[in-house]
DNA sequence: CTGAAAGCGCTAACAT
DNA sequence: ATGTTAGCGCTTTCAG
């Protein structure tokens, strides 16, 4: 192995002296660097990264916690993230959970451990209780939490689902239903109250059989399509938080003709290139951003006040 | 700083014995054992990662390249080997690099640094000339890069473009296009010699014109339709590799009453849900699978013979 | 401007 | 079974 000591030794000077000129600190005589560099040259030499990291207590690493990989929603954030990252020379860690709260229990633990400098929480599977100790400056939400002393950046869904809301009942529609990816977890939390205070403050009912769960990819979408075709009372419009669940449903009522938005209007989210091919009237989302800015916030040494972020509605043919 | 030099001196032992009692080594009196261990609770005590790390000379950490995160493809060869990495106790370090050399090289740099133990390529920028200097038992190719003694797992692309064709020709089409991702690369390469040679094996002509590149993402595929529409002399036929582009396709034929196999067939890659859900035919690429093979590779000492994956036809309307 | 030396915190060979 | 000790390779203070 060739170490900071040879090249020492074959340059004739101190490592300290080989750590400054690797280092790019001042006061080193050229004459001097130059014997170092080459030195360096002729025994190949390459710095050791865990050396450094444990010299300096950082690894210029942060971790992001994400669900899943193959969904469209986190790789747009991961893509916000990463490019953010790089500018400031950080690299990206990634801790898959499934929505497992070990792991992402674990993921906490290699920050105690200063795997990582930081760790970023797409999406949360533990209760705030429970993550509470651990959390520090070097922890970054992506959703409202309330403690204000958190690091934070978030859509605002409640104002999002409200304006879903009023748009439809503007087009005539008073029967809407919600097709959602979970129930629990605090985005989904918030599109819910705003679903809720949006469907009282009209005056309109809300039926619980009318909100679906679990509704991720385009297939999930299909599927509440047939549900909706069975229902003795069907909602003439629904919400859907995501434009894959969307276009499922798109597909799906064009193979049993049923026609959008005539017999069922759809007011869904992402704004993702399916929806504009798909001709499906579309919040945009601006998940990537979303990833931008808790990179952001991480580094931020001060607390920052949290950032929210806004939907912007495209308008198409599905409602 | 809480290290194991100070729970050992709580202790009341050594610090040997203390490593010993934190990794599970055997021989430690269960009554010394039990002081440790309630030292480590009563000192709040965290093994630090990069000790660790600097010690073994190992980071149970794996690097994987990629240009993208926000595609498909990608986010599914991740979720397979993040899956398959978890298991085995390793992390993921990610690379994103836009496709840019020099992204590319400074992962390898990473792996020379010993940042991580391995590095799995999922799509490769540089030639591998450029590359043979870093290449080792650690890193997994996912293409058929012809060097025997580099590890490598990839789908039989050559394979699965002349099943294709000779489906189309039996389907009765003669005249037929190619929808790409990009032409250089190996696995890209490996799908255009399928095709010259199969068209060549079928007597029938290929036109450099009706060969399209840059095809990523749905907007891409609309594009080239709208390019298709506007030709002189159409292909009757267009094998696309990936599953986006054939939906944008499709969604843009819909709206330019363009009929779907009558006036253009399309044969698809991928077998993603949206294949489904739009009714393309398509042919199953087994991406995941790639990814768990790919670290499976990794982990093995011995000199692994190439993991070779084949497609598999899902015949729907769009053909 | 340069070098000596004391860490950073953990592992493992060696001795007992 | 347990302790001593020499690393792992780099950074950084302090003295000169």
């Amino acid at each position: 192995m060739t170490n900071i000591r040879s090249i020492a030794k074959l340059a004739g000077v101190s490592v300290s002296t080989v750590s400054r000129v690797l280092n790019d600190h001042p006061y080193v005589k050229e004459e001097k660097r130059r014997k170092v560099l080459d030195a360096v040259e002729q025994l190949n030499y390459i710095k050791n990264a865990n050396a450094v990291h444990l010299s300096k207590g950082k690894t210029y690493s942060i971790g992001v916690i994400l669900p899943y990989l193959n969904l469209p929603y986190f790789g747009e954030i991961l893509q916000g993230i990463a490019g953010e990252a790089l500018k400031h020379g950080y690299h990206l860690q990634l801790f898959q959970t499934d929505y497992d709260r070990g792991a992402e229990l674990d993921a906490f633990h290699r920050l105690q451990m200063k795997e990582v400098d930081g760790l970023i929480l797409t999406s949360r599977s533990n209760s705030l209780d429970a993550l509470a100790s651990f959390i520090s400056p070097n922890v970054v939400f992506c959703e409202n939490v309330y403690d204000p002393t958190y690091k934070k950046v978030f859509i605002d869904h409640y104002q999002g689902i409200r304006s879903g809301l009023e748009y439809l009942y503007s087009k005539g529609h008073s029967q809407i239903g919600l097709c959602l990816h979970r129930t629990f977890g605090t985005n989904s939390e918030e599109r819910i109250r705003g679903f809720f205070d949006g469907a009282e403050a009209a005056g309109h009912p809300v039926r619980d059989e009318w909100i679906f769960n679990d509704c991720y990819d385009l297939q999930d979408g299909r599927d509440v399509l047939s549900e909706w075709e069975r229902m003795e009372e069907k909602p003439s419009a629904l919400i859907v938080t995501s434009d894959q669940v969307s276009a499922g449903m798109v597909a799906e009522a064009g193979k049993r003709s049923i026609r959008i938005p005539d017999d069922l209007a759809i007011l869904s989210f992402d704004n993702h290139p399916l929806s504009d091919a798909l001709d499906i009237t579309s919040f945009e989302v601006p998940i990537r951003k979303v990833g931008e800015e808790a990179f952001k916030l991480f580094l931020e040494s001060e607390h920052p006040d949290p950032v929210i972020l806004n939907t912007t509605l495209f308008e198409r043919g599905s409602v």
